[in-house]
DNA sequence: TTTTCCGAAACAACAAATGTTACGATATCT
DNA sequence: AGATATCGTAACATTTGTTGTTTCGGAAAA
């Protein structure tokens, strides 16, 4: 399966939009992710939704940052683009009234609520400026933006 | 996409295989699961190659437990289906060279690192036997054998 | 009024598990 | 030996959600 590939793109978008300033046109954000304007509204547009960032039709228009990077969490631009769990236990629905299949999912629906709340953790506590610190850091003077 | 159904068919199937004992055809195991004998096989097939269960061709024939339930953990089956990480950071790969995708990128990676851990200590502190233990007690009586 | 933009619908492409059919190999039974 | 029951495996269809693509319409600015 295709890993989806959404929180990643928004969180290095965000970034660059920060960083280069200004209005920011779905086409330029395509080029940065390798893909075209329709797949860029399509995800900006639920973070638009979740206050996270303001589109402007017409000429001139385009997108930019509605708070600051240290303002969004990684949480934040997860739950714009999927309300519900992160991590989706791997159970069977074969015989829902069968004790043994409930005994294997609940014991596997225990491990990924525990892996859940890790992920949760880590996303509440990580902000979009910690990922632009890191990403200076690792740019050594080369030209982060494109 | 549909999630992988695997994992907790073959916990399933496994402890039903340890509660009727004796030897069990695939195509009476793809009445527990729902399913027909060719999906049994694939999944079965790879737990035998990691001495989980033995098959055997030919009248008479099918597949039995090769160890007994406190010996296998959900790890074991978990690895005989799958060798590779059990979660996939959602990473983008757009621009490779990128200094902010890499930031964000990492920040994903040692999340989902931290949550894959946690899996890991409960998929290999968790054996079958627990799982049997709790479909028992959750059957309060029923017949848990089908 | 023309040019840029986003918004949205519609549909194809793709990937991975699953479902299905079919046939060969092998072991057991009569 | 021949019939029967099983696994082993190949080949292909189905399913489901993200992604890619085309094509409009609408709005804002020049």
């Amino acid at each position: 399966m295709r890993t989806d590939g959404r929180l990643a793109r928004m969180l290095h978008v965000l970034v660059h939009m920060e960083l280069l300033g200004g209005r920011k046109t779905s086409e330029r954000i395509a080029l940065m992710l390798n893909t075209n304007p329709v797949v860029v509204r399509r995800s900006l547009g639920a973070l638009r939704d979740r206050g996270i960032v303001e589109s402007e039709g017409g000429r001139g228009g385009g997108w930019k940052l509605a708070r600051s990077l240290d303002e969004i969490t990684v949480l934040d631009v997860q739950r714009a683009l999927n309300e519900g769990a992160i991590l989706v236990a791997p159970i069977s629905r074969d015989h829902p009234t069968c004790p043994v299949e409930c005994a294997a999912n609940s014991v596997l629906e225990e491990a990924y609520a525990a892996a859940e709340l890790e992920l949760m953790t880590k996303y509440t506590t990580m902000t979009l400026a910690q990922i632009a610190a890191i990403a200076l850091a690792n740019a050594n003077g080369q030209a982060v933006t494109q």
